[in-house]
Order: C-alpha cells, then sequence, then structure tokens
DNA sequence: ACCTGAACACCGTTCAAGT
DNA sequence: ACCTGAACACCGTTCAAGT
C-alpha cells in the first residue's frame, strides 16, 4: 500500500518536473527517480513517452478556464488569452501543448469550444472551423515563440549578455497578441450572413 | 584537396538525409558518416546541431519561389501556397522549419515578405505585422499538422492498420488551407484605410 | 497487476592531439 | 585551418524475471 502508482501520479510528478526544468528535464529516468522507481516502470503505465507527454499536454489544456463576457468576440479573445495564461504557466508549456498537438483529444476540445462560439455568433459549421483552426495556431505558434523569447532572455540575464535590445522583445505582448486575435476576428465577422 | 568540407557541403548532405528519413535520420554521426568523417569534425562548422538545423531551415525557406499575381490577395495566397508546398517537399520539413523559427533569418524575410505586401496594400505597419505573423504561424502550425498526419498514414498503410476513416483526413487539404489564408485576408481587409 | 534489473542501441558535445 | 579518436554524460525502449 502506497507503495504502487497511479497514470495520475505519473502526470503530477511530470508536471512539476516540467515546471522547475522545462522539457530537457522530461526524461523517463527523472521522472520515474520521482517516485524512487525504475525507469522501465512507467511503461506499464504507458506506451511511449509520447504517450505521456500527450497526457500531460491533455492535463494542462484541462485547466484553461470556462469563459464569460457579452460578446462572442469578448468570450473568444477571453479564451484565447486564457489559453496563452495557461501555457506560460508552465515552463516549455506552449512548445510541449504545440508538439502534442496533432492526435491529441485536449486540443479537440479546445477547437471545439473555439468553433462552437463560432457558430453560435452565426458561422456556418464550415466557417467556424476554419477560423477554430486559424485560431489554435496562431494562439500555440505565437506563445511558443514568446515563451521561447523570455526563457532565452532570462538565461542572457544570469551571464550577463549584452541587453537584447528589444526591439525584438517588443515584438511579444498581450497587446501584439490581442492583436493578432483581433484580426482574425474581423476575418470572421465577415463571415457573417447578413440577418 | 576534395577532402575539404564546406557549410554547404554538410547542409546539403543533411538535407538529402531529412528527405530519406526526416528528422530522426538527422543524427550527427550520421550526417558526418555521409562525408566519411567524424561526427566532432561537423563543431568546427558549426557551434552546435541547432546551429545546423536553422542553416538548413534557411536553406528550405530560401526556395520559396517569388510571386506574381493581379492583386494582393492573389499574391499572399500564392507566397503562402509556395511555402506550404516548398514545406511538404521535405520529410519532416514543416516540423523542422516551425522549430528553427523563433530566431531565424529565412524566417525573418519571409515576414517582411507578408507584412511589406500588407503593406503595400493599404494597412499601416503595425497591422501589416500583425496580419504577417498571424499567416506565418498558421501556414507552419497547419502545414505541420498536415504533414503529421499523411506521413502517419503512410505508416499505418504498411502495416496495414484499418482505414484510418477520413473525417480525420479531410481535415487536411489545399482548399482548406487556402480557406483559412483567406479567412486572415478578410481580416486584413477590414484594416485597409478608406481612400 | 505492478515492478526490478539489466541490457540494447542509440544520442549531442567536448577536447586533447594530430596534420 | 581542419579533422581524428576517444571519452563523457546522457537518452528511449524492451524484456525476462520477480512478487
Amino acid at each position: 500500500m502506497a507503495g504502487t502508482i497511479t497514470r495520475a501520479d505519473i502526470l503530477g510528478g511530470a508536471l512539476s518536473l516540467l515546471d522547475s526544468g522545462g522539457l530537457p528535464a522530461l526524461a523517463m529516468r527523472r521522472i520515474a527517480a520521482e517516485f524512487g522507481v525504475q525507469q522501465s516502470a512507467l511503461y506499464w503505465h504507458f506506451n511511449s513517452k509520447q504517450e505521456l507527454l500527450a497526457g500531460l499536454a491533455d492535463h494542462i489544456l484541462d485547466h484553461v478556464a470556462a469563459v464569460e463576457g457579452a460578446t462572442w468576440q469578448e468570450r473568444i479573445t477571453d479564451l484565447s488569452l486564457s489559453l496563452r495564461t495557461e501555457l506560460l504557466a508552465h515552463k516549455d508549456g506552449a512548445e510541449l501543448v504545440a508538439t502534442a498537438f496533432a492526435f491529441k483529444l485536449g486540443s479537440k476540445a479546445l477547437f471545439r469550444s473555439f468553433a462552437d462560439e463560432l457558430s453560435r455568433a452565426g458561422l456556418v459549421p464550415e466557417d467556424a472551423e476554419t477560423a477554430a483552426s486559424v485560431l489554435l495556431h496562431f494562439v500555440l505558434g505565437y506563445t511558443t515563440n514568446e515563451q521561447q523569447h523570455w526563457q532565452a532572455a532570462d538565461l542572457g540575464a544570469i551571464s550577463g549578455e549584452d541587453t537584447l535590445d528589444d526591439d525584438l522583445g517588443r515584438q511579444f505582448s498581450t497587446d501584439r497578441f490581442v492583436r493578432g486575435v483581433a484580426l482574425i476576428l474581423a476575418g470572421a465577422h465577415s463571415r457573417l450572413n447578413p440577418t
């Protein structure tokens, strides 16, 4: 008793490793060590590291907040911001989720959240899905670049690089992110049926 | 003579390895073996594998075709299609470029191509850059997923999986890709100053 | 059902030393 | 300037065997 480990335990341990060390810390041996167990033990619970990472990505996406807002534009902007916040909350979180994105279930749920909101706004399903796809790719791509930039800057600060002149840094901000989302929403707006 | 190797040689060898075996084939030992050289020899020409991959990504992006078309919408759609085609031309090409994207020079040039075209169309620089960013993230993200899907399907076909019912497959097509680009262009159109 | 122990087949990077 | 040889410190995955 207490001597057996569950999938949820492993994902929890993996998440705390991710938070402290990022993707490079996510080695099977290190995860196993968190539980005082052999690396091979993990393969009883997961068929591969890829499956473990996909589970971890799902777990992160599960925490994306539900959304309020008067207009559909506000609700989608909120959902995008909430997703970005959740990705930025974990070291290498955006890259992890973007990489695991391909066939995952959590990202399917998110895709449906975006698409359903756009459907309710009045888009035909085909347009709603197109816009949802554009939104997801923008949020994941932008946030991945943004996070890599800040994390690299943090390392530079420690090793005393000359101030990375933030022409490049000004490329990333909540403002710029929101303007990207707004441009996509303007495109979606143009697809509305005149009632 | 003939016994010395250049950066360009190495990138050429790496590209042919990529084409035949994808990213997993891109090991320093394997690249070195193509030239009958020790893996450590590569480190005289490149400081790290990451730098080599960035060079390879630049090399791929250099081949993105110049663009013709009557309207700015046509020119940007063409440029997007040309980029997608070039990524799909190399196994794991989209993932490679998307991963190396962060601080690369080739992707800066591409960003400028998109942004300049949108500026000429009449967008203020800030909007042009926002739209260019959305476009690039969509093209890279969509194409990465698309390529992963087809490559996984190819493996399944060999090992005789039951037909992956292409509900999922219909998610990816030139048509769907173009609709995504068109939606972004509609958003950009809404930013045009009334003349 | 759940895990150990040990092995297999790899990785990227460094560095003294050679030519 | 350009490369060798050898080592260092890792990886993911498999599998017989234990309990």
